[in-house]
DNA sequence: CTGAAAGCGCTTACAG
DNA sequence: CTGAAAGCGCTTACAG
């Protein structure tokens, strides 16, 4: 092998400067320096002019004091850890953007953490958020992926979830299922829909009941009887199950699944209306009612739910819950905030909810 | 207001063990922890059980040696930063999710930075990333986007692009515009497809060109005119342009641009295949083409670009390009590996070309 | 009003 | 083979 050719080495990257640069121009000491540009103990602590000047050269000499020293001498460190399944899940992805955009707000960072790459990435990046003295840890990794979460709030009580991890001394953001329910009904019930279909994934989660619960209290609202509601509970015989992808949340539904769903819902209960998982079961819902020659919205409609970009794309648009991730966002900041300055036991109520919201298209 | 009632206080998260927790328990000085815990000069320097006791001791305390003190002693903070228009957009949350992993397993974390959430904060998030000392940092902003990536480079030189910059010093990976052009065409041409139309989004750039070129070398190779192409090359008359949001690269093309894609590539051009920019305007011209009457893909198949999950959705499902995230990933952590190892001016050519991939489903 | 000094936890020459 | 010590850049009592 050759020897590599000598090149010109670029000017290292200009040093940054430092407090003592400050002082040695300003002619005052480091203490002096920092006094002044931390703005401790008011201005009483060093003389007017002083301050003046040595304010002009921080701003001249582009200063910007070392996280890492200030870390060390027991500062915030003003970094977030984020918990993911996969940053590339559609369910997760705008959570990700709106969350650093909140953290982003408050002068902090984002430190990133896929757990779904390999089995135990979740223990593994809690344990680095944590000697790398972040301040808080969001965890938004869906319950079906694997992961301690109890040790990772004994280790990190400032830490807040999205949607339940079934911890007493959790603090958590959740999607108010029942009103998700009781709003896609009411938009439903609204165009004269009152046969109501629903397509559960998990029925035994607990936020299917709390979204059938809300669409019972839509139908019952407008004293209807709770038989206008059907569930479909999963398959029956031979039709494969609904079920997600291993490293996400996109739920890839077979034909043969999803003609039972049909079946059960627009066949036999003559639904005119469709409530969804979510958006992508809907969407697979939308192409097979077409290759059977259901039309939707006329024969029947769809509501999904999740209000991914997917459903401008999809044939008809689709109907759906808008889960306002920006919201739970700005939420999930301030509760891991409110525990940063009140201590990590805060008097406000843990489960904070957020409704979601219909956005209608043409399938509904 | 009421005063908030006392709580009791939960235990302070233990307090990590530090290398003197080590040594006062081994009996030995730091400096001995230190050398056996860091491997340094081999074993000569500390006899073996002494050796054997402080791992010992530093696995049953859990010892990790504090980042912040390492770094500030002047180790690698094994922290890269990763610059992003919106983690949220389909085009790069993929990417986001693949470059963690690989930097992962190099023992390392990802800084994340949304640089379209508000003006200057491109600037804001690589100032942040610098003085926070990362190892190197992940450009992989679109360059629709503002930012000032010659300052990036500048201050530091640890930087690689996804996409070309247009600088002459950058390291970047990029997707093989004239392979997917060729690959795209070729899969057109083998099922007699001869007649093709390419909806470009904006002709003027250079990927567009490359694209061009490669479908123009596979018509080509089998003997074809070049007249066997046409080129949409945006909107006249009334139709609106061809535009991506803001904030993201989601495309959300009005119908009569589309009608206007179709008018010159299908009816006037009869093209028997069109290759589209990418997978929204793909999805958005099957939903148009039903809604004319044109069947896919019998009447004129589709070939999309960027295998987005979409694909799966559409209807008919989308064939398209897969354009390797995880391959760009691995070539990108690689890239600025070699840069740290070898200094910042890398032997190795500074573009480095991804090929991308056809996924075959039903459009084409 | 200002400066000298200790210390955060680690690494690493240097002296025994 | 082992330990005392300096120093990374900052903050903050403490003494002038």
């Amino acid at each position: 092998m050759p020897a590599r050719a000598p090149h010109a080495v670029p000017a290292p990257p200009t040093k940054s400067v430092r407090l003592v640069d400050i002082a040695r121009e300003a002619g005052v000491s480091v203490s002096v320096v920092g006094s002044v540009l931390n703005g401790s103990r008011g201005n009483s602590r060093v003389a007017p002019e002083t301050a003046q000047r040595i304010n002009a050269l921080a701003k001249q000499l582009n200063y910007r004091p070392s996280p890492t020293a200030q870390q060390l001498r027991g500062k915030r460190s003003n970094v977030f850890g984020l918990l993911v399944a996969s940053a590339g899940d559609p369910l997760t992805s705008y959570l990700v953007e709106h969350l650093d955009e909140e953290v982003v707000k408050h002068g902090c960072q984002t430190l990133i953490g896929n757990t779904a790459v390999a089995p135990g990435r979740f223990e593994a990046c809690a344990d680095e958020f944590i000697s790398r003295g972040v301040d808080g840890i969001f965890c938004i990794v869906h319950s079906m992926f694997p992961g301690d979460r109890a040790k990772l709030l004994a280790r990190c009580p400032n830490t807040v979830f999205y949607c339940d991890p079934g911890l007493p001394d959790a603090t958590f953001v959740e999607i108010n299922q029942f009103a998700a329910g009781r709003a896609s009904a009411e938009h439903l019930l609204q165009s004269g829909r009152t046969r109501i279909g629903f397509a559960v994934a998990d029925p035994a989660a607990a936020s299917g009941k709390q979204r059938i619960r809300g669409i019972k209290a839509a139908l019952a609202a407008r004293r209807l009887p709770a038989s206008e509601l059907a569930i479909y509970k999963g398959p029956r015989g031979s039709a494969a199950p609904l079920r997600p992808d291993e490293r996400t949340v996109l739920w890839h539904t077979p034909d043969d699944a999803l003609d039972d769903v049909i079946d059960e819902l627009v066949v036999r209960h003559r639904a005119a209306g469709i409530i969804a998982h979510n958006d992508f079961l809907a969407s697979a819902l939308l192409k097979r009612l077409r290759a059977r020659g259901i039309r939707v919205p006329d024969d029947v409609a769809v509501v999904g739910y999740l209000n991914h970009y997917l459903c401008e794309y999809v044939d008809p648009p689709l109907t759906s819950l808008d889960l306002r991730h920006h919201l739970a966002a700005k939420a999930m900041v301030k509760a891991v905030q409110e525990m940063i300055d009140h201590g990590p036991a805060p008097p406000q109520p843990k489960a904070i909810s957020v409704e979601p919201m219909v956005v209608v298209r043409q399938s509904a």
